[in-house]
DNA sequence: CATGAATGAGAGTTCATTCAT
DNA sequence: GATGAATGAACTCTCATTCAT
């Protein structure tokens, strides 16, 4: 047997709520939409999920393994770490890689990616937390990275905490406005979006 | 002025209302938390206002109020338009200025920002829309501001669009990390942060 | 102001619980149901009470208010503590003045007897305690009494907390065979069981 | 007999089921523990039993079969039919011989005791009515020796439902303060306990 | 103007029962 | 016989809103 039926079942309602959520909102969206649209009975839905909270808290914890597998390590602070000194175009070239990779998953997964952007910091107790983690997380690694620069003369003196701020606020802008707004239409458009927000960035803080 | 008493009844309903959504958000906060803090009637708060949504409305309609009065047109299109050629230093202080402003009014009225920046996506229809329309217009100076700036060489070529939308992020994130999470705690702290923040924007737009 | 228009209703909600429980149990007996009774509507059940079990806790609590009201104090020990050494008539007369009063309140308040006696075990958290407290009080006050009569001689040597045990049972059957299955129609009928139960409780236990 | 499977997985049921109940009354227990307990699924246990309260029907039943079978026929008065003229003494045995079955049986099956003490009044229609056939039925029979007693002048006159209900309870409290709560921890117990409530029993009612 | 008791549609959730496989 | 996914009626509870006083 290769295939399960009700995990298909699980993925099926997941599926649904995750466009719902998107549309309506956590609290709009309720399970009856659900059923109707699946055309499954109220109860059926309780046989998967304990309620509709587990639901949404299952779609975010999916995303952030998603994009975790998506994601390349750091990979500028990583070639650091092997003992690499990567000049100026190759460190553009890696937070590009990055940053692309970023607006891909995004991108891939715009419903899930709307509900985290615009519901996420009110929503549920535990979800907040878990988003304020990950943004965090990234932002600490860029704090790192422009202290390190600014130590080793190649990047300009500046307050690391307020910037790394500010250089997330950049990507996180452009999804919203481009990506979960509907701007971009294929998957084409993201690599110069990338090049030119890691232009931008790097602008703002090297040296001269 | 005259005093009116009836209008110092909304004004107080309204600012309950401001920190119980700030604090709550929008659907947890119940029109009963408000007549229990301000200990009047379930009633009475409808002799003020049609309804719950109406509060809201007339909540962000206030604040973008207060926005327009408190910011300073947009100085560097102005000066354009009066004709003056302003150096990149003046431009730079003129920027300054602006996002000071910007800073300072989300500062002193964190609540309601919080509300905005958090909620108004998602929560009525209408809200959103406002909300896109004031950024939006910020932005479309914005990009009018670089397509200028490139135009006359002093700024590099670039997607204005995209652009634009990164340099707003910048702030809106700052904003969001460090005004509206608490982390700062006095006035006084805006002004570097303004600086700093347009340092970065601008070294990450001009030619060369 | 003298009546409390709001603390009639709750009141009336309460009587009306009281009867329903007694008829249905606390299980099968809905707020609907209540409603229906009343002519209400669903929600102002709950503008006077939290939830369901709140109303059977507040009826619990009434009952036990008037149960202690309405009960002497355990008085052959009351006259014992005042030094004095009442005879066997007089504490037969105490013990009867003692059980008359125990009757006659289930007796009066039968709806509520029925409900404690027949589900206050099984029902809710924290009932079932109160009442084995309840009992578990009166049983010990007994089982003191016995102890002291046994060791002055008067009554004869005994297991007393079998004993006790079992002279609460046939007051409990009692009221269980004859008060709440409606086999008793007047309060006149009350006296003259009181006076046989003690007399069957004393005998079981005196000298000789 | 014939080894048959199908019989004991009902029973198997059953004893899960008893157990359940007992532990968690029989509306809080469900379906599905039964079938989680016993590793089974949900349809499975209804291809023996027609519904929920079926399952309680038939251990109430099965209960009732076990206890007829395991008490001696209410010795007394079948003595008493056989011509026999039993002494005191002897009947004061016969009594301790058909207590101590009473209370050995349900010290046995603690489970199902506990069940119908504590719910059977409520629970499902039928049932009540069966349980109180039962112990009328006994009741009954104890009413009759009552007033044969006092017509052979052995018993002292009394209200022989009155005091027959009281005897009743004498017994039906201790089994509930005593075995079913899980103070008696060996069946050596029991025949103190037995002699213990019929010399109290006894006591009550006879002359002198 | 102010009150607050009353409303009632509608939400999430439960669980005994069914039935196609 | 056994399975377990699916059902759906029924429940408790919520809360913005109304309106007679």
């Amino acid at each position: 047997m290769v295939y399960k039926k009700s995990e298909q079942r699980k993925q099926q309602i997941l599926d649904c709520a995750k466009h719902l959520f998107a549309q309506k909102g956590y609290q709009a969206a309720q399970i009856s939409d659900i059923c109707e649209e699946l055309k499954i009975a109220r109860g059926t839905v309780y046989q998967y999920f304990e309620n509709k909270e587990n639901i949404f808290t299952t779609l975010i914890e999916q995303y952030f393994e998603n994009m975790n597998k998506a994601l390349p390590d750091t990979p500028v602070q990583s070639a650091f770490e092997r003992g690499e000194m990567p000049d100026l175009t190759q460190i553009q070239n890696m937070l590009t890689d990055y940053t692309h990779a970023f607006l891909l998953h995004m991108y891939r997964d715009r419903d899930l990616g709307r509900i985290i952007f615009l519901e996420g910091f009110t929503a549920l107790p535990g979800i907040k937390e878990k988003l304020f983690e990950f943004f965090e997380d990234r932002k600490q690694r860029t704090v790192a990275g422009l202290r390190l620069g600014a130590a080793l003369g190649v990047l300009r003196p500046m307050n690391a905490d307020l910037i790394a701020s500010a250089m997330m606020g950049t990507t996180t802008r452009v999804i919203l406005d481009f990506i979960l707004e509907g701007r971009v239409t294929s998957e084409d458009e993201l690599r110069p979006m990338a090049e030119e927000l890691v232009a931008f960035q790097l602008r703002g803080v090297i040296a001269r």
